[in-house]
DNA sequence: CGAAAATTCAATCAAAATCAACCAATAAAT
DNA sequence: ATTTATTGGTTGATTTTGATTGAATTTTCG
């Protein structure tokens, strides 16, 4: 055998079953365990997997910036169970607005619907709804650093051009008071703006975020649907549910994900 | 048997199977293992296959369509010259275009000037434009899959709204009669636009390129500074110096890379 | 928690396989 | 007939491989 058709047939064995210890390498193979080292040091070398005690795994992403990817395979089960209870509120047809985060990022492997235009303004966002092959329009802007979203001027002109069915908005603070808002006075712009070109309007936070006011408001509770985990401090969520229409999902962390 | 008839059997041989071992295509051609060597060093020279150790294999390109991600790190040898060559361009204080595409990729991470801002419409670009710390700017628009590049009214709208001191454009085709062109009429108009807002132009493409004549032109070879590798086609090459300002790096391939 | 046992690791070396360079023999061209 | 190009075999050099070693790591157990 090839040495090429060796590193095939390791990194396909990777593939299919994201870690491989040694001697299952060399079964798979038929070659030495020191050849496969050296293969394993190598293909290391060349960034296609990774070695660990006793083998070889996958590499966490494939995605040059790892941060960003690794958000996304690092889904809590809260946020997954918030992006499938979010997702069922899409129909066919439907025009999205998915606002940046990774809140919102996890609607989208569950979106059963068809012919879905997506609307968005986070390359987060992009990469994913690309993969899942949506049709994808970016509203322009300046890339602000750390939540990578898209913001200023050139982001308001772009979102102006459009008209939503549904707007998933993500939140830093869901407040009794003050209503919804985030840090970034740009970012509340944008996502206020979006709220008011959609018919309907959707905001993801966990329970968490209860309580917190944060600088910049965007919208009040009564604006949009509130999907969220439970709260320990029920008194709170019973106080929000009088305002805003809430969604609930199970914060059970059955995986034991973070 | 003719050389010619043995260089078509090896050949067809690889496609079929990717990889030969010596022993097989000796089987195959019936020439000795010498003969043998010596044609896959010949063929290798050509660009026709790769030789490993113990025998060739298909050129990578062919074996895989490598996902975006993997572009990015297998950029070649002439990719990368040409992206440093095009960095050189770069001043201080340039606000820059930068078209989707690797071969316009490859200029970022050379990129020594200071308070640069990049606007692209390409994914690729922002995600590296980002990860070294440039202010960046996107053109809104759809996001075609494939090249990943923003484009349609959106994206034109958008581009408008800038002034570029630079444009590095990449291209399919360099004719000389035709000049730069592209297979989509919407990602020929976004260059073609960006090249209008921008005091100077720098189209990227190899020497590959040359005599190429896509479905959609976006400009005339005098339109802007061509950067490419060295060609095998001389005289066509002296053609294209004569209408184009051309900058021309080596196309020494020191890694093997396809 | 810490020491002992077991496993895995990296480094080294000799054997095997493969390679490039060379030479003589053959075929083709002038 | 002489020269030139191509081929196949042989040589020593290079690369790859598998086994062995002691070191490093992980696991087990007191």
């Amino acid at each position: 055998m090839l040495t090429f058709e060796r590193y095939e047939k390791i990194l396909n064995y990777l593939e299919n079953n994201k870690v491989a210890k040694l001697a299952e390498l060399v079964e798979v193979t038929d070659a030495s365990e020191s050849t496969i080292r050296r293969d394993l040091t190598i293909l290391e070398g060349e960034k296609k997997l990774k070695r660990i005690h006793g083998g070889a795994s996958l590499l966490k992403s494939k995605v040059a910036e790892p941060s960003m990817f690794e958000k996304q395979q690092q889904f809590t089960n809260e946020k997954k169970q918030m992006g499938e209870r979010a997702a069922q509120f899409i129909q066919d047809g439907d025009c999205l607005f998915i606002d940046a985060g990774t809140s919102t990022q996890a609607i989208i492997p569950f979106i059963q619907a068809k012919d879905v235009v997506i609307v968005t303004n986070g390359l987060n966002i992009i990469e994913d709804a690309i993969q899942h092959q949506f049709r994808t329009y970016v509203i322009g802007g300046y890339v602000k650093s750390g939540t990578h979203a898209f913001i200023g001027k050139g982001a308001v002109d772009s979102l102006q051009q459009f008209r939503f069915d549904k707007a998933f908005i993500g939140t830093n603070g869901v407040d009794i008071q003050f209503g919804y808002s985030t840090p970034d006075p740009e970012e509340a712009q944008i996502k206020q703006l979006a709220m008011k070109q959609a018919s309907q309007s959707f905001v993801l936070a966990d329970s968490s975020k209860f309580g917190d006011a944060t600088f910049a408001k965007f919208a009040s509770l009564e604006d949009a649907v509130l999907i969220t985990t439970e709260s320990d401090d029920h008194v709170y969520f019973e106080k929000v549910s009088k305002i805003a229409n809430v969604e609930v999902v199970s914060n059970d962390d059955l995986y034991g994900n973070s």
